[in-house]
Formats: C-alpha cells, structure tokens, sequence
DNA sequence: TTTTTTTTTTAGATAACTCTAATTTTATTT
DNA sequence: AAATAAAATTAGAGTTATCTAAAAAAAAAA
C-alpha cells in the first residue's frame, strides 16, 4: 500500500491529535493543524477511508484503523531519525531541522532507513527528546509530566518540549533549557501558575505557565 | 525562480543532453531519457520557455540558458553530493544509490547542502567519478577517453562510467573493473573492437567494445 | 422545540502533470 | 516537386491536490 506525500502528512496529523486528544478528531482540528481548508480535509478523509487508514464516517467522525497507524509511525520513526541525523552528524540546530525533515521523511527506501538508523547508532529519541518508534512501529516513551504540573522541590530531566516551534527552541536555548538538563523546582506562583527552576545545579530560571506547561520532565 | 519537482528533471535531462550530444537536443530523445511521451514533453518545454531556463521555439528546437545551466548544475550537485553520502557513509554500492539520490535531489534547502558538502569532506567527484560542481555551478573536469579509444600499452585510471544503469554497475563490480583501478590496455581486437586489459597489475580482463565504450579512463 | 450557529460536506474551478489520439510541421524519398 | 515518413505539437481527458462558495447536517442557544 503506498501514500502519496500529502496523504501521508494527513494520516501523520491525524495520528498524532488522535493520541493528545483523546476524544475524536474533527475535521476542523486537522484543517488547523495542517494549515489547510476545512474542505480539503473532507475530500482527503474520503480517499484516506477508501485506502482503509482510517475509518470514516461522514458528519459522524473518524477513528485511525492499525494499518493507518503503523504507517502514520513508520513516517514519525523517518522523520525523527532525519531529525538526529541533521542534528547530531550536520549540526544543525535544533530549531532549524523541522522543515528540512519535513521534507526527508517522505524519501522512500526501507534500506535507506536500516542504513541510517544503523549510522546513527539507532537512537531512541530525537533532538527534542521525543520517541523514535522502531521499525514495527513499537514506542518505549519514558512518563513525563508538564513542568507546571511538578511540585515543589521535585526534579528531573527535560526530555521533550510540547510546541517545538522554531521560536519556542530558540527561546529555550537563550534562556539555558535544553533537552537533558537537570532541573529542581524551587518555587511555584498559585496566582499565575508560573514556576522558578534550578537549572543544572547552578542557574535559576524564571518561566511564565505558558512555557512551563510546554515543556515535559522525567521525574527523578 | 522555483522549480517543481518534474521541472528540474526535465532541465537536468536536458542539460546532460545538450552536454554529451553537442548537436541540439530533441523532443524524443528527451522523451527517451526521462521515460515519458513525447507530448508531455512538449507541453513541458512550452513551460521551461516560459521560465526562461531554456530558449524554445516549436517545431524549430531549443537551447539551455545560463540560468537554466546553473539551475540545473544546482540539481546536479545536490545528487552527486548525496550519492556520496550514501556510499561513504550509509555503505550503500554504487549501484543502490541512483533511485535514492534521484528523490534526495529535490529537497529543498541551501543549508542541508552546504552542511552535507563540509561533513563529506568537500568531495570533487561521486561514486561513478563524475565530477560535483561547486554551489556556483563550477566544474573542474579531468580530461577523459573511453577505454576501446586508447591504444595497446596505453595505462590509466577508471575514474567514471558513462553507462551507470544498475546492470552494467553489478557486471563491473562482478568483474573486478571499479572507480579508481589502475589498468593498461594489453591487447584490442580491430575486428569487434573489444580489448583486453590489465586490472591492477595483477587481473587480466577481456571486454566487449560495448562495455569498454562505456568505461571512462583518466590517462597516465 | 424552534432558531441560530457551527461544523462538515459537496459542487464547481484551478493548477500541475500525465496520457492517447489527432493534427501540423519538418525531413526524407522517390 | 509531390508523396511519404518521421517528429513535434495540440486537443481533450484523467489524476491529485487545492481552493471558494453553497448546501447539508449536527450542535448550541433562545
């Protein structure tokens, strides 16, 4: 079964907003997400229920079928390799490499992927500490829990970021808070929900609720 | 100035065209290189005209602009470049790389590959020998001659294929006659035109005129 | 429970690329 | 130079993916 390079961005948003959501994923959800028009998320639904990736129900909603996962994952675990290779081997950073591996993850060759997983002493995360499935698309994601979420005195290891815009990453690396430090919670603000973190033993950091709560921790 | 995906296929199918052929190039035999039918060729054409990377008139023929040679050198790069990378570093053979490299071509993005180009060591030629322009579209070129043209005692170097299908490559690699063997001519038939050759001063290789035709020899 | 609003889908167009079949132009023969 | 063959182009249609505008269905509000 093959996907062309925009059914396969669709199944891949599709599969994600299935997994934070929860509830069903609406078509209006997937338009935003995808910076598309509500109408051609419709049309691309019916061709997506046709291939048996998702189950589709017109007016009712849509549910990812195995198949549709474990092609969905195979193009995260593409993605997320792309994205180590760019960052550990090309040194990019890690706001520059989205795009580019947006771009990668569309390249079709299985052994071109055994090849570079292998290169890449087959990582099991991405510069921004999220999973790379393997090849069976299985995940071994480590519990995390939102920053804003921890309590006094807990700490921990920044393992992934929520919103990995460029401008969020660049923010991040400015202030200090890259994927792997070590953090304390030293105080947190009820009022405003914002939290003072003690970075690498050494450096303490001032952050709004709103950065906090994008950004996930390995408690410790 | 953007080009789709097909675009840059077709201007690079014409750029090698109007290199080796010297004589202006056709609509069927640009049809013949790109695998496709004369009239998408033609309504192709009529599209590169309008992006001014080839000068067109219909019915009467066509010639490559400078912009188009430079855009398309750009393409060329990039393939060669990533031919590299799959060979050196992912241990590809030379006769897995082309289909992979065809799609790795296309991706868009000057800092992917002035990266790629330091981290493989500013490489001057790929796997077949053919020699990676620079990001100007400079190519240094060594002056080369087929292998059934040199005369008996005549040695050299196999520095490139003209022929680069899979089947040929896997046949040399069968053989023993790869990029970089030092070899001298020992004997031609006039008859065929097929010769017999030394392979690294130890191999003795008998070849149809066929094949060394296709082979391309830096002399010493 | 109507009415209104929001969400979702269809209808109809457009753009890029491809094809087959028909036509036009150029080249080759006789 | 006329007839024939070859090469190149246009016409018309199909595919994929997108859009705007209109219609239909579902959800929310009055």
């Amino acid at each position: 079964m093959e996907l062309t390079t925009a059914e396969e961005n669709y199944l891949k948003a599709i599969y994600h907003l299935s997994e934070e959501g929860k509830k069903s994923v609406s078509t209006n959800d997937i338009a935003a997400a995808i910076q598309t028009k509500p109408a051609s998320v419709s049309d691309m639904l019916r061709k997506l229920g046709e291939k048996e990736v998702i189950q589709y129900r017109k007016y009712y909603g849509l549910q990812i079928t195995e198949l549709g996962k474990r092609l969905a994952l195979q193009t995260i675990r593409k993605h997320r390799l792309w994205e180590v290779f760019l960052v550990d081997k090309l040194h990019f950073s890690w706001d520059e490499v989205h795009e580019v591996a947006e771009q990668l993850e569309h390249i079709q060759s299985t052994l071109l992927i055994e090849r570079l997983d292998a290169y890449l002493n087959y990582p099991k995360f991405d510069p921004h500490g999220d999973p790379i499935p393997d090849e069976y698309g299985d995940v071994r994601s480590r519990p995390r829990i939102a920053l804003n979420e921890m309590n006094i005195d807990q700490g921990g290891q920044i393992v992934a970021v929520k919103d990995s815009s460029a401008a969020f990453l660049r923010y991040l690396d400015k202030v200090g808070a890259y994927i792997g430090a070590r953090i304390k919670v030293l105080d947190k603000v009820e009022f405003d929900g914002s939290v003072e973190i003690l970075v690498d033993q050494k450096k303490t950091l001032f952050m709004s609720k709103d950065v906090a709560s994008n950004i996930l921790v390995l408690q410790s």
